[in-house]
DNA sequence: TAAAAAGTGTAATGGTTGCTACACTTTTAA
DNA sequence: TTAAAAGTGTAGCAACCATTACACTTTTTA
């Protein structure tokens, strides 16, 4: 039996399986959530058999556990490995901040950040500590320290960048977050309009004070 | 057999155990979600008979409905009576964030969020309704309407109002969600620096642009 | 004090769950 | 081709769950 693990062009047919149960735990455990997913059910939609199943994967915490680090990888792996710094600021932040409105407030997005706050258990709480070391704190810290670059050029004063840069995120994701979770549609002007108003008011916040100090 | 709902003085016996009902189902439901509590627990924690308990609760649905709403109603009604605009802007905004943060930075806002959105089903649908609206969304419109008195005073320049209470509310609140649910303390400085930094990025902002228009 | 109402403990019902066992067939590899 | 490995379907286990039934005691009330 040869592993093809990195053979990209002829899987072995165990992990055609193996991705199969996965993609189908995906879709359920992000719609339905951890509790109200069975793996019965799993198995029923992907075809296979639950002996099939519990040969790959340790139990159905094991299962969860692969479904949502490759979800994680997924969603922002694309995201964070961009570069959004190459023009003057109020540029750059509008890339970073369309780029990550994009990524945080789409379906998946919404859905499982759901599973974070839904599903904190003791078991699952390593899980979510990787989520979001991969996912928010990274955006924020990657925001911060531009916000530390552009400080020390003078475009902007901030006391605390890491506190600010977590403060823009939240204003340009914040506002919808709890409508997308009730499954209102959101229009892309409105998040938009969040973004500009975010930025104009940081630029105008230290353009203002740089202009009353001196 | 009179019923005694109003009586303050002297509970009915039956009123004492529905009440010991929805205190110990409170605790259980915020502390491990809705599926994660058993009937059987609640009934063994607040001492009773799980027969009684089906006398006063058409089902589980209905407990957690009463207990839902009565927390909401606890957490939010203080909050939402209280009066904060006699002031100047400035301190009229730090009183209101700081009673805000306090009230959904608690430990019950925090558990109470979760549970909105961890148990989103059909069912549980409008109970999350009554909760929107009166609590988190009533807090933007009450900003939202104050941002607008302000405005015809040109104390504050803002497109959209509404949008602005929100992303207002969301930088003096969202960097600490995360945290909070992770069982994070946080000190009460840094939420006080969040909120001075939103209040003085909200007036420099507006000022910047009063200043530079005329 | 006696009838009505409320409360109690235990056990059963019918359902679902995660997970395993078993007997079997198909696919792989030497 | 033949033995090992992987896959299949069904059935079952033991544990839980919400909810109801039953036989009984306690409290209220008139």
């Amino acid at each position: 039996m040869k592993q093809s693990i990195n053979d990209t062009s002829t899987p072995t047919r165990g992990e055609l399986r193996r991705q199969k149960f996965l993609e189908v735990a995906e879709t359920l455990f992000l719609q339905k959530g951890y509790a109200g997913t069975s793996v019965n059910e799993v198995v029923k939609n992907a075809g296979g058999s639950l002996n099939t199943l519990y040969r790959y994967f340790d139990n159905k915490l094991g299962l969860f556990e692969a479904v949502f680090r490759k979800k994680t990888d997924e969603i922002f792996t694309p995201f964070l490995s961009c570069d959004y710094w190459q023009a003057d600021i109020e540029t750059n932040l509008q890339n970073f901040g369309s780029a990550l409105q994009e990524v945080v407030l789409s379906d998946d997005g919404v859905a499982i950040n759901r599973l974070v706050v839904a599903e904190n258990n003791d078991e699952q709480a390593q899980i979510h500590r990787i989520f979001l070391e991969h996912g928010p704190q990274k955006a924020i810290q990657i925001l911060a320290k531009y916000f530390e670059c552009e400080q020390q050029r003078g475009t902007v004063q901030l006391q605390n960048t890491e506190l600010a840069a977590a403060q823009f995120l939240e204003m340009i994701k914040g506002p919808f977050y709890y409508r997308l979770m009730f499954g209102e549609q959101i229009q892309p002007n409105e998040m938009q309009q969040a973004l500009e108003q975010a930025i104009k008011l940081f630029l105008s916040g230290a353009q203002n004070h740089s202009k009353a100090d001196q």
